[in-house]
DNA sequence: CCAATTCATAGCAATATGGTATGAATTAGA
DNA sequence: TCTAATTCATACCATATTGCTATGAATTGG
């Protein structure tokens, strides 16, 4: 049940570059530096994020990437299912014709409850919550560090 | 985020052992035949069970599992976080104190709010609401047999 | 044209998953 | 007391997944 490197850096780079996307698109190189991250496995968590329209890419040199939407309009579960593939503990959960003993399993209702609990949560956190709590958090650090 | 075998084959097993055991103690053997399941990796999964308190063994000839509570007090939230290790999506949701970051962790509420999300789920289903639905289905198919 | 970039694919080491195999320890019942 | 039935404890192994590296083609601003 534990997410992946994939699902975390997935919202790494989310953050990065929703705060770093102000004068145009964002480099891998520069996430990469940022986020002290490998590029090249950078790049293959990102090219799903573009697969999920989440980002889109701009090719070519000074290219990068964006977000395609705003902040507050992309949640967790976009993300994570994004780069993990699924939050269902089961992928009955999800599409329940996937199973042909759907209807006389006796464990689907227990899937389907956790399926919606973790959606319901990861669905009402948006990115722009994540942005904010950054940016609280670093302005903290930042008066600590002038108190000091 | 996927469920493994163990967590689910510990669910089937604990089903199995909650549905047999009027007249005493369940053996592995009877358990693998029933619920199709290899009775060396069986013996794993339920040997944690055992360790987690969730069932006791009898050794021995004659000897078996039983379950250690009564089906009511166990909950599928007991049964899985023993099979599957957690259910917490990040270490640090189970014990913040883990992860010397995790104060200025952008994420660490994401992670705890699908933990919390998850446990209370899973905490509030038992095991003898499973039973009860597995003997409501099996009257179900019965009826449908008898009426063809 | 060229340097900076994304895009696509292949490969690979480490770890986790899903088992199998062997045999010792325990004990009810003949 | 013997024996068959059972759990308990390890060790092993094939396969899949994860996490990451490598190479090079395609694209494009300057």
């Amino acid at each position: 049940m534990k997410v992946s490197t994939k699902g975390r850096y997935g919202l790494r780079i989310m953050l990065d570059i929703a705060l770093n996307s102000e004068n145009g698109c964002v480099s891998i190189k520069d996430i990469a530096e940022r986020e002290q991250l490998s590029d090249k496995y950078l790049e293959q968590i990102i090219s799903t994020l573009v697969k999920a329209d989440l980002v889109s890419s701009v090719r070519g040199a000074r290219g990068g990437y964006k977000l395609k939407r705003e902040a507050a309009l992309i949640s967790v579960a976009d993300i994570l299912k994004a780069t993990e593939g699924s939050l269902a503990p089961m992928s009955c959960a999800e599409d329940n014709g996937s199973c042909e003993r759907y209807c006389d399993c006796v464990f689907s209702f227990v899937w389907e409850e956790m399926y919606k609990a973790v959606m319901d949560t990861a669905g009402h956190i948006t990115l722009n919550d994540i942005v904010e709590r950054s940016r609280k958090l670093h302005t903290v650090i930042e008066k600590e560090e002038t108190e000091l």
